[in-house]
DNA sequence: GCGTTACCGTAACGTACGCTACGGTATGGG
DNA sequence: CCCATACCGTAGCGTACGTTACGGTAACGC
């Protein structure tokens, strides 16, 4: 035997390299060598640790859905009703500050990405689903009396008008900034009380 | 004096075989040589028709503008009233069939391509807030009661929605297929009825 | 009809990419 | 203490990109 590696660490540590170049270069600007350069190492510990690009791009979806969903508990939590998680858990997924807006042009690019590459858009939409299961929940939470059908229109409306907001904050947050994507959604929400 | 050629004609070419290949491979499948083999020419012409490859996008842009704002005005003419209008210029911008939603990739693809290139990025920026203005126009000859903030937020708002279901559509149709848009757009347009 | 000139196809240059083969090196076990 | 082996840096291969230089060619004015 010879000397063991951390390969967990090796994935994280690049995969955040990774995230680091492509929130900076765009998915264009990111090749294994920039990787290699921010992670401090070479191309070939990279293709050791990774069997090629796909599979640190794959990796890379990974983190961005974990940091995100991290995000998402953390607002659920600290939220003190079912409404206001709900309204919590959808205004941070809106991007509305500029350090989330550096993951949304992350999810921009991975959602670009995924139009041509079928393994990644696999994942987008995995994840995707996921989000829209746990809108569902906290629709359900925050009006129980809501039919199953209504809930899931309702969660499927809220997350296409959040990922819209994210959208387009990513390109234009002066017309979408923090303001305009609070009073968006406190209109939707307004129309959860109102609408039945 | 020598042959006189058309440029604009072949600039209409070029950036039709431009969207053709965008629509088919992707902006990374974007190349010079894929846009000169579907025009039937080479590389040299369309490096004499387009200064550059940059060039070549914007102007591929600005033909993606025409269309979608070409698509809108149809919508927008057919309808009988002015909330029709709304509702249709809404919900075909929606991207619910697979026609549109080759446009939709198109689109996503140039939003990605905004986050690393400042020219799209105005281009786009500039686009989406025409959108938002005869958005805001349309709500505003449906809803004339409505105060001109209202009126602005309400426009944002369902520019917000219908771009979510865009992109959503274009990697999950099955989840945002016609009857999600059209019941998420039609909740949101209730909810102008009724909330004031 | 002929020369001039605009036009565009050909070919190649320089660069950067993903990926791989190979050799040095450090670290574990005996 | 030393050898075997897992690890990774080095160097380079093949490819494809954007771009450019150059020469052939076809059309217009005279």
């Amino acid at each position: 035997m010879a000397r063991r590696r951390d390969l967990a660490d090796q994935q994280r540590r690049l995969s955040a390299a990774t995230w680091s170049v492509l929130a900076e270069r765009g998915l264009p600007g990111l090749t294994l060598r920039a990787v290699a350069e921010r992670a401090g190492c070479t191309t070939g510990m990279v293709l050791h640790t990774f069997a090629d690009k796909q599979a640190l791009l794959v990796h890379a979806r990974e983190l961005l859905h974990r940091r995100t969903g991290q995000r998402a508990d953390a607002a659920q939590a600290a939220a003190s009703s079912p409404l206001e998680a709900l309204r919590a858990v959808l205004f941070q997924a809106a991007s509305p500050t500029e350090e989330e807006r550096e993951e949304a042009r992350v999810w921009v690019g991975f959602l670009a990405a995924a139009l041509a590459d079928p393994v990644l858009a696999d994942l987008h939409r995995d994840y995707n689903r996921r989000f829209v299961t746990r809108i569902r929940g906290l629709v359900s939470a925050a009006r129980p009396e809501l039919g199953p059908a209504e809930t899931a229109d309702t969660a499927t409306s809220l997350v296409a008008l959040v990922e819209g907001l994210n959208t387009l904050a990513c390109v234009d947050p002066e017309t979408y900034g923090e303001q305009a994507q609070r009073s968006a959604l406190d209109a939707a929400l307004a129309a959860l009380d109102t609408e039945p």
